[in-house]
DNA sequence: TCATAAATGAGGAACGTACCTCAAGCAATA
DNA sequence: TATTGCTTGAGGTACGTTCCTCATTTATGA
């Protein structure tokens, strides 16, 4: 071979193939003018050789620098705040190497405010965009033009389904949904009502989820009753109020289920109240305030996505789509969380 | 700069530094010969620039070769068959760049077959070894040979913590069974007994299991009895016959506890009793047996581990070790994952 | 059959690092 | 002062792939 490592190289291949190495450079990276015959000859020898491409090499000497963009939330926000965290411990390390991150905050509340702000991007310089903003219509048009201009476009965390975006990072919250019913259900074994909140029901998510939810209650566990959402709309201290309000006011409930953020007043309403411990607590999201409601047994579980793989995965079809390689699906699937006390991971 | 990407290389760290690139070579590949002063000169350089090595460059040029072996213990088991699986898969991306993979197997029960097994290995060749073994004195003389040969020893799926090993890559039995105890302790509401199974309690997983869920049970759950441990000793047929048998003796049973392989007959024993409607089931591994029983409602929760994760944990771990760089934790901290219905990962 | 286009070959530079050799500079010691 | 050992410099080759140019061969259609 030639090479001290044994592994086949691509002059190997060209021996092989009885070609050029021009030629096998020109079927190796999917150029043009190459005859079929020709193209089927270097890939048998290929095959035959078992040769892989050495990806240290390729990346040298390619010299590619992907530049992607995240497109985040504005303002505060736990989740949010741990995607960022792990976007910058993702570009200190290999995971994105070649990569130039850039990361805009928007406020998503306003639609014409993101359509601005993403208007303004300068996409020559783009290989790639991750989007985690609410579908609009104004989205779903940015989305197509971006497509346009030959830009990877995935949508990270929050599904855009109708939009012509390339891949959906995230867990499908229909099934996180029914996940917590299913534990709500099976935690719940008395007879009686299930409180749940959220930041606002306009958000896409909390629809899924609060529709899971009910699916699997509605099925399999009808002993529960599950009370019209209550929203806060950005608002702790509403939020806070009508919690414990609630709490106070029904008897009856079993069961607290908090879909998004804003479960630290949701908390503190339920240590005002000191009910904690009859009621079955279940929150998304595996926060600070979270980790501790487990410990303090306030919160029985929680659902929660692994943020860091939610990041890397991101990254990487981001990368597999800019080069136009096939992405890896198994991989970039985000599992379904269920963290209770014992399994909670350590910090650090 | 001179280079495309912008990126600081070695040539700007010497310009900067004032000394040749020889001596930048020397400095950061940590070779003898170079004075205090300039070392420190050159790494106020690399500090300044911000340099980060490139490392496709090089892995190219130092064409480093991984030469792993996995030591797994012989004969059918799903967990062992899923580790084999995912070895393959990472060893066909780019995770397993440049290791050769050395996989071979060994009859655990018998601790001498292991030794004889493990002393014909070639040593010279071997960069790192991940042992799957139960702790014998003999694992342990063995673990200690290997390390001054210089090998870097981890401990899979199942640590030796009294040995020299470098490494654990896994979860903590006793966390695992401490979350299979919480999760029983809520599942099962009602006051009655609770059914422990296993293959064998000489295996230290099993154990430990047994003691975390036991903690749980005792401290959180007193209305709960558990039952001495049911041992099947690699008989299937027997594991069928003991728990079908306690299946019918017992009438206040309300779980069962699966705590290691051969669920299969466990689930085969439980549908014919018709008791599983009745019964909190919890079993570890995500296997094919246990899929299917969540699907059909006989289990409650599966416990698992990532097998890929651990994998390509192991993998890294190794790579790290036999490259002294240091090890990042959190990346290689296996999760105790809590598999029900709702949250099942699809296949493919 | 000739003009034209398409396909292929030959060769080389570049990517950034690792690692080697040989020579030269420097300092301390005898 | 001479000798020795330590430190540094200069210059090169190699790793495997990408990408470029220019020349040459082969196939295609008028």
């Amino acid at each position: 071979m030639g090479n001290v490592t044994g592994k086949p190289t691509v002059h190997d291949i060209a021996r092989v193939a009885q070609v050029s190495l021009a030629t096998v450079d020109r079927v190796l990276n999917a150029r043009s003018g190459v005859r079929q015959k020709t193209i089927d000859k270097v890939n048998s020898a290929i095959r035959e050789l078992g040769y892989v491409r050495d990806t240290s090499a390729a990346n040298l000497a390619r010299q590619r620098q992907y530049s992607f963009t995240f497109v985040l939330p504005e303002g505060p926000g736990q989740f949010v705040d741990a995607i960022r965290s792990e976007l910058r411990a993702a570009y200190a390390s290999q995971i994105a190497d070649r990569v130039t991150l850039n990361i805009i905050s928007v406020a998503t509340a306003d639609p014409h405010a993101v359509v601005r702000k993403l208007s303004s991007l300068d996409l020559d310089q783009m290989d790639g965009i991750a989007l985690l903003v609410p579908e609009t219509p104004q989205i779903r048009d940015i989305v197509a033009r971006l497509k346009q201009a030959g830009i990877a476009v995935i949508a990270l965390a929050s599904d855009l389904p109708n939009s012509e975006r390339d891949f959906f990072v995230g867990v499908d919250s229909v099934a996180a949904g029914r996940t917590s019913g299913l534990l709500m259900g099976k935690f719940a074994a008395t007879e009686g009502e299930i409180m749940v909140v959220t930041n606002s029901m306009r958000a896409r998510d909390s629809l899924e989820r609060r529709l899971g939810f009910d699916q699997v209650l509605q099925a399999s566990f009808p002993h529960l009753t599950v009370l019209p959402t209550i929203e806060s709309f950005d608002d702790p201290d509403r939020m806070e109020d009508l919690v414990f309000g609630m709490l106070i006011r029904k008897p009856r409930l079993v069961g607290l289920y908090s879909m998004g953020s804003g479960n630290l007043p949701v908390l503190r309403a339920l240590r005002r109240s000191a009910r904690a411990a009859e009621l079955s607590v279940i929150m998304h999201e595996l926060t600070q305030p979270t980790r501790t409601g487990l410990l303090s047994n306030e919160i029985d579980a929680v659902i929660a996505q692994n943020v860091g793989h939610l990041v890397r995965s991101a990254l990487r079809v981001l990368r597999n789509l800019s080069d136009g390689h096939p992405i890896f699906e198994p991989q970039e699937r985000i599992r379904i969380e269920i963290v209770m006390r014992e399994n909670l991971p350590h910090l650090t």
